[in-house]
DNA sequence: TAAAAATACTCCATAGGTATTTTAT
DNA sequence: ATAAAATACCTATGGAGTATTTTTA
């Protein structure tokens, strides 16, 4: 059985006339008897009943009919549904982004204009330290996601840069040095430094400790922790300093306060990370848009596109 | 699109290698190859991403696969209902029948053995009259239906009879005549009839004016029903005798006696109307199982079968 | 007798086969 | 070097066209 052969019965099942359907069809009256008859055929059974001057559906045509009509709705509706999944107007993406990244004004705004371009993509989100969205994005358990630096890449992984972030001293409430508007790095020698815990941090972690070195020392690490929001709660509980993200500024927790560095202070990158290759077009479409909305936020631009 | 690309689709999908599909489907790969890219070519977008050693689904692909399955199975089980129909193991039947019909055994036996032996046919009754169901089997309203005779025949509407039965009178309690084990129908001369009213009651109505015409005279109807558990009402209600098939003995309404003729007396014919031509399977299955009951139980047989 | 489907045949489009090339590992 | 898909080209099945016959209302 084929397509055709559904497709000329519901015609003359609606027609219930072989010269009428067949010229509904764009065919001549004799083929279209005979791919009739080849169905009734396979069917093992006439699905019409042929009187001169009458074609009417026997109680097995009706019963195909009703079927043999939503086949071929169910294939108009798979080719749509393929080539909509084609354009990125419907599926699925997976999107990765470390604790910091919801803080960045960008990363929510990307996500709410994807959204409302395309409502029909379902967005689930993975947050992770960068290492794991990196072997995510590799592994292709996580499509796009927001990272810091990446300590020795992962394979057919790209990492794009798109902000570089201004890094600031979290204090705690109180603390001496939070007197001052303005801080260098070499104030911080003495204080106990609350950072990622190594397998997490990574990138960052690497920049703070050779900042710290090329400021002439060594930072005392006092405590550690997987999530930025955590380090922030051990700086507000007075268990050392940090160098945070400025966009963690938002975070307005009662004990901590944040002053801006002086002179060669190190950078917060925030980066996509993407597969080089096999790319869906979800996932090409929500490259594109984090870039043009990079280019869009640094020239100030802040509606919101529909 | 023919269900062919939807048959190789699935089969390249399962397999995820092009030649290995090609030998499952019995054919090669260069052909296998081709319908797979013309599918490709008419949704637009590539269902398969190809790389030398690895064959992958891309994300429309994927969508595609699922949809493609559906249809499949669909079509499988669209021509299997086809055929279910076609041997009337699915489908529907209307049944017809008088009033008297579920008194006599033969009824309720004929209906229950149909439902055990075809359980998905679906079994719809139209209690009426007899021109009443004679006029919906010609209009296809009714398939088959159980009826007493009719006057002058429905076109292309087939009366079969199955049995003839007694006709018993049904008097009031505690009336003269009941006191005799066996009447002549002479004997009901001066009683008021209690009949059908005429539209209804048709060929049985007939046969008992006529009856009583060779008895020498001619009854005098007192009161109208058009159905019989009606006129048994009257009778018990003391407002006249009537003439009631022998069935209608399971009556047992305590106002009424029953009571044999003796003589000349009319029977009450039961038969089974149908289309001449054009029967569903399932209507024509019908028809030689209550060939086939009535023959069992002119033999006595009160198994039931299935 | 006339409308409509079936039959008989012819033709050609295309599904499928064979041989070979390309490609990426 | 090799496995596997793509390409090129050929073959032949069967879908579609044309002419005619059959059927029945």
């Amino acid at each position: 059985m084929e397509l055709r052969h559904l497709r000329y019965f519901v015609t003359v099942a609606d027609e219930l006339h072989f010269t009428r359907a067949a010229k509904r069809l764009g065919i001549e009256q004799p083929p279209l008897s005979q791919q009739i008859r080849a169905l009734e055929t396979e069917l093992g059974t006439p699905l019409f009943r042929r009187q001169a001057r009458a074609v009417s559906l026997t109680d097995a045509g009706q019963a195909f009919f009703a079927d043999a009509q939503q086949i071929l709705a169910s294939v108009q509706r798979a080719a749509d549904h393929a080539r909509r999944v084609a354009r990125g107007d419907l599926g699925r993406i997976r999107v990765g982004m470390i604790n910091s990244a919801p803080f960045h004004p960008y990363v929510p705004r990307v996500l709410r204009e994807f959204g409302s371009r395309y409502p029909d993509v379902l967005l689930s989100l993975d947050e992770n330290s960068t290492p794991q969205l990196a072997r995510g994005v590799a592994e292709e358990t996580v499509d796009v996601a927001f990272v810091r630096p990446l300590l020795g890449d992962e394979p057919g992984v790209i990492t794009e840069p798109l902000f570089d972030e201004e890094v600031l001293v979290a204090l705690p409430q109180g603390h001496a040095l939070a007197a001052k508007k303005k801080l260098a790095l070499a104030q911080l020698r003495a204080e106990p430094f609350v950072l990622f815990s190594r397998p997490f941090g990574s990138g960052l972690y690497d920049e703070i400790i050779s900042a710290c070195q090329r400021a002439g020392f060594s930072p005392r690490v006092g405590q550690e922790a997987s999530q930025i929001t955590s380090i922030i709660n051990l700086v507000a509980a007075g268990l050392g300093v940090s160098l945070v993200p400025e966009s963690m500024q938002q975070v307005h927790s009662p004990g901590v306060v944040y002053r801006p560095l002086s002179g060669d202070a190190p950078k917060a990158r925030l980066s996509l990370a993407y597969r080089a290759e096999d790319n869906s077009t979800t996932a090409r479409n929500m490259i594109e848009l984090a870039r043009a909305l990079v280019t869009a936020m640094r020239l100030g631009d802040t509606r919101t596109e529909g």
